[in-house]
RNA sequence: GGGCUCGUAGUGAAGUUGGCCUAUCACGCCUCCCUGUCACGGAGGAGAUCGCCGGUUCGAAUCCGGUCGGGCCCGCCA
């Protein structure tokens, strides 16, 4: 039997066909049965006249989603009947057999993607009927086609794709991992990995010039909009013999440029002159934009005002100034027109990052209107119009307090502003480096230092610069690519001598011991002629989620857990059965 | 672990300053009518202990306490 799909019967009118697919509904004229007939390819009329008794009867009782094949012939519709609506709307199927496959009862979400949509905890509970929304099986196709352009294009760079192991081994130091129990070694236990770091840097003492793999990554960590629990994947990557990590990033901006210009049709914006990704030191964004993922499809920037105010009568601010603190500010276009109740919103959003409040100034008819106007100074009102370049309807808010956290609650402001102001245009793409990460950061809770971002990175300056004074003001070869204010991609120039490693994690109080025990295969492999290595990883879901202009990323993937981490359709994670928990050997104790 | 927020027929919503709620509407479902609809139309019908437990009250979907579940955010994510 040739079977035919949907969008194909446009071209065969007059031919015989045969289609499968569901019943997407039903008009029953009494005389006369329409029926749209539903696969992955669109919508079909299919039209059943009481002279073909056999199947005029089954037609009647045909409901919602009952899986049928029929067999017809392709008839262009009359001028008048035909429907601009539907892309298969100029013709229609008049059935001569019609056969049942399958029955279905009423459905419990919703399978249209017009009219209401179930909400998402029913739709994650029936993915599988979720996914047949069009705009699902669309996803589907999108994320097939994304794939292959990543794997083609890694390929035709001269990338070797090679799988790692998925049982490997755990790695305290970074997200929780997932333990996976050994049977054969009672006691022991693998780890899925956070991400194949060891393994692709072993790979790179192995020779293999240039590695990617389409990795899945395992975190036990809390999820988020834009983060996914459990697993998730990202385009790993390395290359031997860089020492600098422009290499790398001028060897993968091409492949990002092109997705966001070539597979989802977007305008590219932000870029150098010479058309490369702007690269912008960490310090330089958590000053400017208040965040290391600044959203660049708009400007607003942080205005540091400390020196013009330092004089000023204002106690807030002067407090702040006198005690080491910094007043900045931010202009915001248009705020002049935000009601009170409006900037009592902000207010409790920059609260809820810990500001004590939220000063503003409103700038209306050539007037500078503020409840904290009377406590500045002419010349201070003038700098403070000059620097942040407010004008009349525009408003400027201050924050004032530690550097670290004005940058983060205006960071946040910013954003906000951006979304109430509609300044996130979804058919732009801005991207950036952010470079020049520290390599190590002194954690104020632990009274600690710690690790920056990734302990495998090369400090710039290499064991000098470990060996100064100054821990904190150590930058490492470092960078993450951010796409309009989502974190996209992380990687670094690698330590790959040892004895920079050792000093590396002594200088956070891991000894010797501890850090063989920890990467032993990893330092050993260095000692016998490893290349300067440098690398990233993209988080590919992520990148997918905005290329498609989705807000979750559990609506880029088929099969995504809850927040909670639980699978409602598979009911996973579940108990085990006491036997196999004996031949592990292990015991569940609850309390 | 913390903050905010949501939970009402199979689905999506309304009602939430206590009484007019014996809970409203749309889709879906069931029965019947209908030969050109395409979100077909028409007539009728069934379907909800208002997430759960407790409290306040003459009276609770509505107020209070607790609890369970979802979402967003903080922490966390080398």
């Amino acid at each position: 039997m040739n079977r035919t799909l949907a969008q194909e019967v446009a071209s065969r009118i007059g031919e015989s066909v045969t289609v499968s697919g569901w019943v997407n509904s039903r008009r029953d004229h009494g005389g006369l049965i329409f029926i749209d007939l539903r696969d992955h390819t669109g919508v079909l009329q299919l039209v059943v006249n009481p002279e073909t008794a056999d199947a005029f009867s089954l037609a009647g009782q045909l409901r919602d989603e009952f899986v049928i094949r029929v067999t017809g012939t392709v008839k262009e519709r009359d001028e008048h009947l035909k429907n601009p609506n539907i892309a298969t709307g100029s013709v229609e199927l008049v059935v001569e057999a019609l056969q049942l496959l399958n029955r279905s009862e009423p459905l419990p979400v919703a399978v249209q993607d017009e009219g209401q949509q179930s909400n998402e905890e029913l739709r994650l509970k029936y993915r599988y009927l979720d996914l047949r929304r069009p705009k699902m099986q669309d996803m589907l196709k999108k994320r097939s086609d994304y794939y292959k352009y990543l794997r083609d294009w890694m390929s035709g760079r001269g990338f070797t794709e090679v799988s790692t192991p998925v049982l490997a081994n755990s790695s305290p130091e970074g997200a929780r991992d997932f333990l996976v129990p050994s049977r054969v070694h009672p006691g022991k236990f693998y780890a899925l990995p956070q991400a194949p770091q060891q393994f692709k840097q072993l790979l790179m003492v192995a020779g293999v010039p240039k590695y990617y793999q389409i990795a899945t990554c395992f975190r036990d960590e809390d999820p988020r909009a834009d983060r996914l629990y459990g697993d998730f994947y990202q385009l790993d990557l390395e290359m031997a013999f860089v020492e600098d990590g422009n290499e790398v990033r001028l060897e993968m901006e091409p492949l990002i440029k092109e997705l966001v210009t070539n597979f989802a049709h977007k305008e590219l914006m932000n870029l150098e002159q010479d058309g490369t990704v702007r690269r912008i030191s960490y310090r330089q964004a958590m000053d400017e934009y208040g965040s290391d993922k600044p959203d660049l499809r708009f400007d607003m920037r942080l205005v540091d005002l400390s020196d013009d105010l330092r004089g000023t009568e204002f106690g807030v601010f002067k407090n702040t100034i006198d005690g080491g603190g910094v007043v900045k500010a931010i202009r915001v276009e248009g705020g002049a027109q935000l009601s009170r109740s409006q900037i009592d919103a902000f207010t409790e959003i920059a609260k809820s990052e810990g500001a004590g409040g939220l000063a503003y100034i409103m700038y209306e008819n050539g007037e500078a209107k503020s409840p904290i106007a009377k406590f500045l100074s002419e010349s201070e009102l003038a700098a403070i119009k000059q620097k942040t370049g407010a004008n009349d309807g525009d408003a400027v808010f201050f924050g004032s307090d530690t550097r670290d956290k004005v940058n983060k609650v205006l960071g946040r402001l910013r954003f906000e502003f951006a979304d109430h102001f509609n300044l996130k245009d979804p058919s732009k793409v801005a991207l950036a480096w952010i470079v020049d990460f520290p390599f190590y950061e002194f954690d104020e809770k632990t009274q600690k230092l710690d690790f920056g971002h990734n302990p495998f990175s090369m400090p710039k300056g290499g064991l000098d610069a470990i060996r100064s004074e100054d821990k904190t003001a150590i930058l490492a070869d470092q960078y993450d690519m951010v796409m309009n204010g989502y974190e996209i991609c992380s990687g670094a120039v690698r330590n790959y001598a040892p004895d920079v490693m050792y000093e590396a994690f002594a200088t956070v109080g891991y000894d010797k011991e501890r850090v063989d025990e920890r990467f032993g295969g990893m330092i050993t492999a260095f000692k016998y002629g490893a290349p300067p290595h440098a690398g990233c990883a993209f988080g590919i879901d992520r990148i997918f989620m905005v290329l498609t202009d989705q807000e979750n990323i559990r609506d880029v993937i088929a099969f995504p857990k809850n927040g909670s981490g639980v699978d409602a359709m598979m009911d996973s994670p579940s108990i085990v059965d006491d036997a196999q928990l004996r031949e592990l050997p292990i015991r569940v104790v609850t309390e």
